[in-house]
DNA sequence: CGAATTTGACCCGCGC
DNA sequence: GCGCGGGTCAAATTCG
């Protein structure tokens, strides 16, 4: 909208210039040189150009508008039919899942109703609205009954093509406008800035019931330079030596706009100090580079995840449909060093092992021990390799993988082994391909991958939605060095529409 | 000279 | 209540 108005005013003002030099030769100064009159006529003619690409852009954001307003509406009456029938099933049902039952879906929930009925605990009304919440990510074409692939990007202006307008902005997460947290954060505004900057205010309403949980995300990384790329700009407001590690942490504030809660920690790792550990918390509630969508998303995903304890009891839905290889681990060993303070749910991605998939581990809760990632499993399938220290020097992942790997790496990657505490989120596929929903066996090997990169291809081939959001996952991963990119995108670009 | 970084002081939560 | 440790602030310093 501002844009557009900023546009008006821009064409205006190309009137008025238009008007005052087409007046000029007119005041009848006989001495003006013909140059001169030669060369308002040209800033004339420029001027009229300007003006008509200026209109141009006006009517292309104008659709553009018109299409967010579209979609936004969409979901609003999405959202009150779901949370209709939500309310309806609360009161008919009485379905309780295992305590042990553990699963988690980035930046997806599962609509179907048996799914819900499945993944309904005693969870209270705030809940569940939190969880209707995280419906929005979905696309919003799929029907109640569908899997449907959902885009955590934050902030994506620029990809509007699925109509799934996912900006993290509060508005968009909470997308009712009469919404009493949103009149409460009206009211908050004038806080101070301090204030403003300890809780973001996307996570407002669920501070308010659940304050002490922000989630954060931790990137291990193998990274030469002091700090990783990440096509974000931040301000580093402070450094620390922290219990444990000879190696201070600094702490980074995201500064590409002034009110962002984001904030980012980056250490080295004690015990291989060619690591770097990132850690990133909030959300940003602004526009994006595309080359720091990627990392965006994941901090974004891990905080609607993670702050929504719904998306997670009542992701038996997700737990039948994840395709991230994505671990959710409630062994305090297994916790990040980053980690440090408690309540702080923790999601970790660890790119330090070369040739192998990108592997995720989250965690519920936190102490100071080190980090001490889940075995190695030789299952991993060897697909893309995520490298922070590009030989460059450019402080860009180097991503080496060609389509092909790419797409197994994002939906087919197996694993056999499994801790005692951590549980494998079983990836199924569309149509019952892999089905194992059960969290304490290991999961069966997928069937033959050949047969299931087929599959993928036909998926591609026959969704479009697919098609968009793989070429916005491939953009991150390319990024802005025309080859390297941000390699954190495949836990958030969903492939499960296959 | 303004912006970014450094660094010591301060605040706050947690465990004992 | 006290000490410890993580996180933040803000004045001083450095950098472009």
């Amino acid at each position: 909208m501002e844009v557009a108005l900023g546009r008006s005013d821009h064409e205006s003002r190309v009137k008025e210039e238009k008007t005052t030099e087409s007046g000029g030769p007119d005041h009848g100064d006989e001495d003006h040189p013909k140059q001169e009159i030669d060369i308002e006529v040209e800033e004339l003619e420029s001027a009229k150009t300007e003006m008509g690409e200026a209109r141009e852009e006006n009517q292309r954001l104008k659709q553009c508008l018109d299409r967010v307003m579209k979609d936004y509406r969409t979901l609003e009456m999405k959202f009150k039919d779901v949370f209709q029938k939500e309310t309806k099933h609360q009161s008919a049902t009485t379905c309780s899942e295992p305590d042990d039952l553990v699963s988690l879906s980035l930046g997806r929930v599962i609509c179907s109703n048996d799914n819900n009925n499945n993944a309904r605990t005693n969870d209270d009304d705030h809940q569940k609205s939190k969880a209707l919440k995280a419906l929005l990510w979905k696309d919003n074409n799929g029907d109640d009954e569908e899997e449907d692939l959902a885009l955590g990007l934050a902030c994506k202006f620029e990809t509007s093509k699925s109509g799934s307008i996912t900006n993290n902005s509060p508005n968009i997460t909470n997308p009712s406008p009469t919404n009493s947290s949103d009149q409460e954060r009206v009211n908050n505004e004038s806080k101070a800035l301090k204030t403003s900057r300890d809780s973001y205010s996307g996570e407002d309403e669920v501070s308010q019931h659940n304050p002490p949980k922000r989630a954060r995300v931790c990137v291990r990384a193998r990274c030469d330079a002091p700090t990783m790329n990440d096509g974000c700009q931040w301000r580093k407001y402070g450094q620390k030596i922290s219990k444990g590690n000879p190696c201070p942490r600094a702490y980074y504030r995201c500064t590409v706009a002034p009110s962002c809660p984001v904030k980012k920690q980056v250490q080295r790792c004690a015990e291989d100090m060619s690591v770097l550990v990132a850690t990133y918390e909030g959300i940003h509630n602004h526009p994006l580079p595309l080359s720091a969508t990627a990392m965006a998303s994941t901090t974004s995903a891990a905080a609607s995840m993670l702050l929504s304890p719904s998306s997670l009891s009542s992701s038996t839905a997700a737990a039948t449909t994840a395709t991230t290889p994505l671990y959710f681990s409630n062994n305090p060993s297994s916790l990040s060093s980053s980690s440090s303070l408690p309540s702080h749910p923790t999601i970790t991605l660890d790119l330090t092992t070369n040739s192998a998939a990108s592997r995720f581990f989250m965690t519920s809760s936190s102490s100071s021990s080190n980090y001490n990632p889940p075995p190695r499993s030789s299952s991993f399938r060897s697909s893309a390799s995520l490298n922070f220290s590009s030989p460059n020097n450019n402080n860009f992942l180097s991503y080496n993988s060609n389509n092909r790997n790419l797409f197994s790496s994002m939906n087919l990657a197996r694993s056999t082994t499994m801790d005692n505490n951590i549980y494998r989120l079983p990836y199924v596929q569309k149509n019952s391909v892999i089905n194992n929903p059960t969290h304490h066996h290991p999961p069966p090997q997928p069937a033959a991958l050949p047969d299931s990169i087929a599959a993928a291809t036909k998926a591609i081939a026959a969704d479009p939605k697919f098609q968009s959001a793989l070429a916005v996952a491939l953009s991150s991963f390319i990024g802005s060095t025309g080859g390297s990119g941000i390699g954190s995108s495949s836990q958030i670009y969903r492939v499960d529409s296959i």
